[in-house]
DNA sequence: ACCTGAACACCGTTCAAGT
DNA sequence: ACCTGAACACCGTTCAAGT
């Protein structure tokens, strides 16, 4: 008789107890948040798609949460890295560290529009997320902590707080990210041109009130 | 016979046919929404406080996304007003116009943090809502732009389009908000004066780029 | 015209049972 | 140690039936 009656193409083998389950559910999930949107996205789903069965998860994230918060570390992670890299780039000219710093924070918010709503939309309970989550959070504001205080070492901003310095450099970039990843914005998010323009031109505005008046 | 048994202390009387159905489900779904937040918001349980049948709600909101939606709007007509409100009420001084829209802006935001992920987290498809829902955000967005353009005629801003300097002006507030309403900031949601604070401080320093050299 | 209740397909989560 | 399948309570949505 037939057989090739229930071929699966998922992945050319399936071994059944096959190892790497945690972090083949993390990449399904994030297949699937970009299809779905962060509301669409069903744990069932993510299993179906990692070819096991619907209560495997369980053996790897405690719950759902747990996975959206996996995959939320791996924003902020990647996020971190971005801004940490910008400012070994422009480590001598802190006045574009911070503006490429922004540029980097908007395109990536936009490349991966609801990676950011998941991070940043309230789908995730910050404050019954696992300490990882929120350290590495943390770390991508330290990111930009430490280019602001950078360029306050050279003197070139108004004298102020850092901290508040740096809240007025995130609002605006996160605003932005938000209202494009929101498509609040006539901007097509592929459009990577106009976005970095209106990061450019945001930034630039925000710059000449963050900078000691010559 | 025992006859308190089912008692239901909802509204004290319970017309078959009550009428204003569509106005207590659009109470009873923000009250939901502010217990459970946006994600934890049910359309059964929405009925079950309104007193009607799981299926009620279909006779006066296409789907869930609908009553969403309509949420939503009732936020974006709430801000849309306020804008329009503070804009009279600092008519003569345009700078003060701007700032006073900012903190109008972050306060409506801290107030209800969860219609504000509704509106802006990625929990509706602004591609795919009623044109109602996107006329009103625009006229929230116009309400900001005209106290710019109001600034602009007075000339006390930088020669820029009023595009820009009003996209400069919507992200920083905004970001400020979603960052607070998604509690990635320390602050205590209501911490008033605190909030004040922080909206005054961005704006100023964003204000400084934006008003003319002296 | 408006509301109910059964029905369906889907979901998150648990748990005994399999390998 | 890791995965499955049945089970449970819940969900969004539809539809015939009630008033």
């Amino acid at each position: 008789v037939n057989v090739a009656m229930t071929e699966e193409v998922e992945e050319a083998k399936a071994p059944y107890h096959h190892g790497n389950l945690k972090a083949e559910l993390l990449t399904a999930a994030i297949d699937l948040l970009r299809k779905h949107g962060p509301a669409g996205l069903s744990l069932r789903e993510v299993a179906k798609v990692a070819g096991v069965s619907h209560s495997a998860p369980y053996r790897h994230f405690a719950d759902k949460s747990a996975l959206l918060a996996a995959v939320a570390r791996q924003g902020f992670l990647n996020l971190a890295a971005r801004l940490e890299q910008v400012a070994k780039e422009y480590e001598l000219d802190p006045k574009r560290q911070l503006i490429e710093a922004g540029v980097v924070y908007v395109e990536l918010a936009v490349q991966n529009p609801e990676v950011t709503q998941l991070m940043f939309g309230g789908f995730l309970d910050i404050k019954q997320c696992s300490p990882e989550v929120v350290e590495d959070a943390q770390r991508a504001f330290n990111g930009l902590l430490e280019i602001v205080r950078n360029g306050q070492k050279a003197g070139i901003y108004r004298d102020r707080e850092p901290m508040n310095l740096t809240l007025a450099a995130w609002s605006i970039v996160h605003g932005l990210a938000m209202l494009i990843a929101g498509n609040q914005l006539r901007v097509t998010p592929g459009n990577v041109d106009e976005i970095q323009n209106h990061a450019r031109a945001v930034g630039t505005l925000l710059m000449q009130g963050l900078l000691l008046p010559k």
